[in-house]
DNA sequence: CTGAAAGCGCTTACAG
DNA sequence: CTGAAAGCGCTTACAG
């Protein structure tokens, strides 16, 4: 089969067109010193007659890293995870990595074959989404030979470098933003609340509404753009409707929109609103949405750049757990008004202080 | 370095450990026939003691297929490039394949770089989005040994394997569609206009306003989000104002939305405006936006099955050129009233069948 | 400055 | 059913 194709030339091959020993290509491609010009000349001609490539399978085989990560996020088409991978990818490049990509679709048993894959290859190390922090395999490979960095959720049954960002501080300023405009029925709503980084922002959400000694209220965790809708119509027909809403993570996020507007329900002037995770269109939504802002490239960057300082041995200290800061954008569903003509909104940041 | 991280079994250590020969762990991992049961299960175990996992680089070596692919596109966090990555990877998944994903970032000699790696490495087929339709290197890679298919642009400097749209006929139904609506001052932006697809999606428009005998307009490529302001203030302040806009991609509706919104003037009341590739939230948008919507997952799913078949040499004819119909999905910024509480729109079907 | 030998971890024929 | 030999394409010491 693919008889139509033509064979590779091999560093053999070159060195014999070249009338010279196998070592002496070797020593050519990879720039050694101690090879005479002219020798290096007949052997560049030869590559290039024969259109030849180093077949890196070889090399690794050797010995060599094989200068490849891998990376395994739930879903490539999402905002976050898109942003991420790409960045990810740039940091790859930058460095002469390239970068398998994998989804998971949050499924933990398709996640480990993808692992067991790139393993195989084999990568020189992982960048991983876990979908259950809880998974089991995730021990074995945790002390396994190749490196990992967990993205967005630390894993729960081991440790390993983690980069993440601040979810709990994050949604703690979120709901204290609405509060500040005088709210007092704010309702949390999720999808996925069983990850990690939820909890973090449930958390966050009750930290404020308990400062505030504002009635703590039921949360809601949507599954579905259905469930969403059951949701919040079941919540705006109930006696004390909710006058403000905080929606922990992009999925629930634009689900809850979709059905305010579906209701008439209009944010800003009917009931606030601030998401979790910020996505570029929000700026395009009447009113515009305020939300947090994840500094997802730097995500991806910060922790490419790690694991590769891991692979290369850079590292010996333990486990390194970062956390980014995150940035509330304050646009108009808040409640707030247009501080400008421009669509941006007003920056807040957030770290982990005292509170 | 990386001395904490203990050394990978291999296939020799196995047979040790189990007390057999080096052949009968190899038969028993590919599930060769011909292996005694106990036998087997003595390797088994040794195998699971060791964690020990094949190499596939040493088996690559002795000539098997690597399982891998490429895709390069030109950026990764793109919405429509997001949706093709996510599918060529579940499609590869579905064949036992990973995928190496990188990005171009529209730039021919990065792309270059990249597509140089993956033939390194080696991967047995390349899914590429080609910057420049034109650049030579092009010409070289499609006539080597690797199986290529391009996505959405196909190459115009050599054949090879091609998915793509029905381009110019989802433009010119798009135009259509505003001409029903009465409008006759319609103008049509681009964001690259440089591009196979964008040209053909320029063509249709014109095919639309010819056939309509309206009058043909001076046409607008932005580059910038700062031109689209610029040209949409003009064109506004302009004697004879459009009435009507044709955005040919993605990133030129957007930063048309964001003008018009800024400006105030309002979508469907002030002027009609239907783009080409349809995105998910447009349908938050107020009005929600009227667009061609691609098949990105098709596109994504069609190639990479195409690229698998061809590395399996089940593709015996020459180049296969697939072109895949586009959908117009009618909401309210053309002017169409909404027809439903849902918010979902009308779909309308674009084959390019006899006009 | 250059080359012949040995080996990386696996698999394909070839023999038992 | 099982194993010893040879080789995939490269590189690392070792000699010249």
């Amino acid at each position: 089969m693919r008889n139509t194709f033509p064979k590779r030339a091999t560093l053999q091959d070159v060195a014999r067109a070249a009338g010279v020993g196998p070592m002496t290509v070797s020593r050519t491609i990879n720039g050694h010193p101690y090879v005479a010009e002219e020798t290096a000349k007949k052997v560049q001609e030869a590559i290039r007659r024969l259109d030849y490539r180093p077949n890196h399978a070889a090399r690794m085989l050797t010995g060599k890293l094989s200068r490849s990560i891998g990376l395994i996020v739930p879903d490539i088409s999402d905002t976050f995870f898109s942003l991420v991978s790409h960045a990810v990818q740039e940091a790859a490049r930058e460095n002469g990595y390239l970068v398998w990509l994998a989804a998971s679709d949050e499924d933990s048993s398709i996640e480990e074959a993808q692992v067991e894959m790139m393993l195989h290859h084999p990568v020189d190390g992982i960048l991983l989404v876990p979908s259950d922090s809880r998974a089991k395999y995730l021990k074995t490979i945790a002390s396994g030979a190749t490196p990992i960095v967990t993205i967005d959720r630390p894993m729960e049954v081991a440790v390993t470098d983690s980069v993440g960002v601040e979810n709990r501080a994050g949604a703690r300023v979120a709901v204290e933003h609405l509060i500040e405009h005088g709210y007092r029925n704010i309702v949390c709503l999720t999808a996925n609340s069983h990850l990690l980084t939820m909890k973090e922002r449930i958390a966050g959400y009750r930290e404020a509404i308990r400062n505030a000694r504002l009635p703590r209220l039921k949360e809601y965790n949507l599954s579905t753009r259905v469930a969403a809708q059951e949701a919040i119509s079941e919540l705006f027909r109930s006696e004390n409707k909710p006058d403000a809403l905080f929606t922990a993570n992009n999925a629930s996020t634009i689900w809850v929109i979709e059905t305010l507007k579906e209701l008439g329900i209009e944010m800003g002037r009917d009931v606030g609103l601030v998401g979790f995770d910020d996505v570029d269109f929000f700026t395009l939504i009447t009113p515009s949405v305020t939300a947090v802002h994840q500094p997802a490239s730097e995500l991806g960057k910060v922790s490419a750049r790690l694991l590769l300082q891991r692979i290369n041995g850079e590292f010996k200290t333990s486990s390194v757990r970062t956390v980014l800061p995150v940035t509330l954008t304050v646009r108009e569903s808040c409640g707030c008004k247009p501080k400008s003509k421009t669509l941006e909104g007003l920056h807040v940041e957030v770290r982990s202080v005292a509170r």
